[in-house]
DNA sequence: GCGAAATACTGGAACGTTCCAAGGAACTCG
DNA sequence: CGAGTTCCTTGGAACGTTCCAGTATTTCGC
């Protein structure tokens, strides 16, 4: 009931154990006549070579490790498909694991990662503490997804969240809006980034007197404070920018219990693309990332510093793309100034 | 640069290599001088044990491979936390790989698993062929999630389809629901058991004059086409169970577009309770699977396979339950007949 | 037809742990 | 106080591979 090991092959197959390690491992200068054979008792037998011991002599796994925040947020889902891809193609794994969010939990994972001794570690969205990263990125290669960083020794990808922020305010502003509110993500990642990027598009387009930010949170709840918040007092918005799609959609939904119709009174937009967002009953415009590319790209960091092509730290920035859905429109007439109105009619 | 070995942390602390596993496992019977010692030396020069050597020669690596046929379902992520919890509990470790539905690519990412020596497989919903499963439960011990099977061989875990069917068929039932239709779910996982326990469900509340089921599939545009089917002809049912939430939104969408308002004229039952069944702007009632028992319960019937307590398969199915959300109401009165009428005023 | 080069194969030494048998020191008990 | 326990500690033998240095054997060029 023993698993047969290469020793069993090769005295089945009459020849020297090295020989067999190097059928396997597909050498050439192996007589076609022995290769045959140690392949069918190979076959015959169920030997299946131990990748532990490989590993060991080896010292490389071919393995990466992939820690994430959180298995339920479907957004890591597409850039695991993009790891997973660009891994493949390059004789690597990817083996995944987490920490549900929990400090505690994401450092002991992070430790049965390093104990496997992965070649390389991504690091997805972590919550983990930033000297636990440095000190595992001086062990291994090591990138962060979806963290924003300027540390010198860890590599990062993430999204250009600026970048997004602008596509959202620009098309809103192209559209005619100008009274464009912003619920933000509160100190979730990137929200700073975002809200600081509505910002700057704003002031571009010469809006900075209706620059309005709300406090929301990356929940149906917090998009269902944000409206809360800017139908408070004031005229309100033509158009609103959400931080993420769950907010935009609590959004839709507290503006519906005000009878505020979408797109007709007001025009919203949301921020990630996620499947909710496709749903056609939200039928959500949204500013979409590249989230396999974003793995792709973790990937080829890690494949840099393993080929040794370079010790410095490189921070990427992906570019987002805006997919236009239902919940956008020109503004009503009424609410529209003359000044845009001129300039739609050149 | 080189990794420091026990060889390392043995000659630095002037004790043996043998004394430093000791230590570094932490047995009873090392004198507290000597473990101080070891354990500042191994902190001091960074010393991590090696998983591969240690599970080279215990001949166990203490992981489970998880197989799953696809991340981007949001219904793993709850199985794969109650596996994680459970595993931890029992110093096991969850190590997660995915073939993206495609028998190949799944094919090679068992066999990576195998090849890793995991102590135990969980494969969720795996596309793959059974006799390939078949072949890998004769390595290690390996349960079957989400895919019913009566294979002798292999021990599974599911969710009591049957049973769900039949909650949301009573529920609706009892609500006084006569007109009950099924838009069931093609030949997806579990769609034919959701299928059966639907019929027999109306059998037993004296409806089967009433049992209608239309072809849909587990996607929204399965949803929608079912109600396309229901509204070509004859009388409109006053209850719709659909196969699954996502088929119950492409519904909501489908019945919204022909001025159906659900749950005034028709009552809507999804089933599997995803997130987007919660989300207030949708809020299905649906029926919920015990996800995190599942995960729980494949580990445990893993570790009973380990412990050697059991040869012969087990198939567990788990218990469902009901979700009530807001798209179920009575039926309109007018639709209501003599006999329900009766029955409900007693 | 001879030396060099290519081809085909081999045994032993790693890789970094845990396990085992054993041995010395200190304690316990009648 | 002597024999038996218990407490610490140790070196050597696995675990199942790959790698390296080498040895035959064959092929090749001139």
């Amino acid at each position: 009931m023993k698993r047969p090991t290469i020793l069993d092959v090769a005295a089945r197959a009459r020849v020297s154990k090295s020989l067999v390690s190097l059928v396997m491992r597909g050498a050439a200068h192996v007589s076609e006549e022995k290769r045959q054979r140690v392949l069918g008792v190979a076959a015959e037998i169920g030997y299946r070579p131990n990748g532990m011991a490989r590993s060991l002599v080896r010292r490389r796994t071919n393995l990466f490790g992939v820690l994430l925040s959180d298995l339920h947020n479907p957004y890591f889902a597409e850039v695991i498909d993009g790891i997973q891809a660009a891994a493949a193609l390059s004789g690597y794994h990817a083996i995944i694991s987490t920490g549900d969010r929990v400090v505690r939990s994401e450092a002991t994972a992070l430790e049965t990662l390093l104990e496997l001794r992965t070649d390389g570690l991504i690091l997805a969205s972590p919550v983990l503490e930033m000297h636990a990263i440095i000190a595992a990125s001086r062990e291994l290669p090591t990138v962060l997804v979806a963290r924003h960083t300027r540390e010198p020794s860890v590599d990062s990808v993430a999204n250009d969240d600026p970048t997004g922020a602008s596509l959202a305010v620009t098309y809103l502003a192209e559209l005619g809006h100008e009274r464009i509110a912003h619920i933000d993500g509160g100190n979730g990642a990137g929200a700073m980034e975002r809200r600081r990027g509505y910002v700057r598009a704003m002031k571009k387009h010469g809006l900075e007197a209706h620059v309005q930010v709300v406090t929301g949170s990356y929940t149906e709840d917090g998009g269902r404070q944000g409206i809360d918040a800017i139908y408070r007092d004031g005229v309100p918005p033509t158009a609103i920018f959400a931080a993420n799609d769950l907010a935009a959609i609590g959004a839709l939904d507290a503006l519906a219990e005000r009878q505020v119709r979408v797109p007709e009174d007001v025009s919203l937009v949301g921020y990630d693309n996620t499947a909710l967002a496709a749903i056609r009953h939200i039928n959500l415009t949204t500013v979409d990332q590249p989230r396999p590319d974003i793995g792709r790209m973790a990937v080829k960091l890690l494949l840099e510093r393993l080929a040794g092509d370079r010790s410095e730290a490189r921070h990427v920035l992906m570019a987002p793309s805006l997919v236009i859905r239902g919940t956008t429109a020109r503004p009503a007439r009424s609410t529209r100034n003359a000044r845009i109105s001129r300039r739609r009619e050149k």
